[in-house]
DNA sequence: TAAATTTGGGACTTAATTGTCTTAATTTTT
DNA sequence: AAAAATTAAGACAATTAAGTCCCAAATTTA
């Protein structure tokens, strides 16, 4: 349902979330042994983050890749739509040009409330999934 | 959501329980042309659905592919779990190992009943979802 | 029986995604 | 000022998914 790219970036971003603030940065290496991913392509995912501001970096000894207080205010979803795009979650799943109830496909009442819904679920802030790991309802990459 | 062949692969069952019949087979060649698409790549995922049976063939002039009518009593989903597999709508959106509420990744609580519904939706049979295409309450390949 | 038509199967090509490597830029420490 | 550590950027390689092609097997028609 997602890329393998956007489900790395996800693990990665709550990672960060849950371990990491301005004072407290953390290197794409640590990461990418946490959740066991190879380092320069966690790295890449990160630098796309950054550049689009969902997550903060700095340079040199001490650098590395942290989310403000503010950050953990994102909707999750917005990580997955970096590193996706939107259209996997909203785009017709058959295939027709555009999804819509005007020229709907045969699955389309079945499944177009439940697409909403799943990109509504991932409309909440990195803070709600983060605070789930923290408080040991949730585990990442196992 | 799904992989392009299987969306590819729904359309031209769709298509062909809409409009063939023990009596009435189509070439591979005239689906393409339906749903705009390369014929050579459908005839093979037309051959991966005879070859599993969810489908007839025949060769030969006259011959083709059809729906028997015991055929238009298969849930939909089995289209998609032949070309695609069972694990793109079953495995954790996050990557883990394992979707379990034992060990849920931070999104699972959020988005499995969905994973669920949607699969439970598409277990409908083959027959539910073309008679809306033979009423005019759904298009394919628009 | 021969020719034509269609599916069946597999090798091959192309495109997209995933993953690696090298070098530059920035920052900290000494 | 120099050295070390880290992100930034982009070229490159490998893998997987998508799409093409060729020829064999089966069936119908003439
Ligand atoms: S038109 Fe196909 S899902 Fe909406
Ligand atoms: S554990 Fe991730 S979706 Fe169930």
């Amino acid at each position: 349902m997602l890329s393998s790219s956007s489900k790395y970036a996800v693990n990665a971003v709550l990672y960060l979330a849950v371990h990491s603030n301005d004072k407290n940065k953390i290197r794409a290496k640590e990461i990418a042994e946490a959740i066991k991913l190879p380092s320069p392509f966690l790295s890449k995912l990160l630098q796309s983050l950054s550049r689009e501001n969902i997550i903060s970096s700095s340079k040199g000894p001490t650098g590395g890749f942290y989310l403000t207080k503010q950050a953990l205010n994102t909707p999750l979803i917005e990580v997955v739509n970096i590193i996706d795009g939107t259209s996997r979650l909203e785009d017709c799943v058959l295939g027709l040009k555009k999804c819509s109830s005007e020229q709907p496909c045969p699955v389309h009442y079945s499944v177009q409330p439940l697409k909403q819904k799943f990109r509504k679920e991932l409309q909440e802030n990195i803070s709600v999934f983060a605070e789930k790991v923290k408080n040991g309802e949730a585990y990442l990459f196992v």
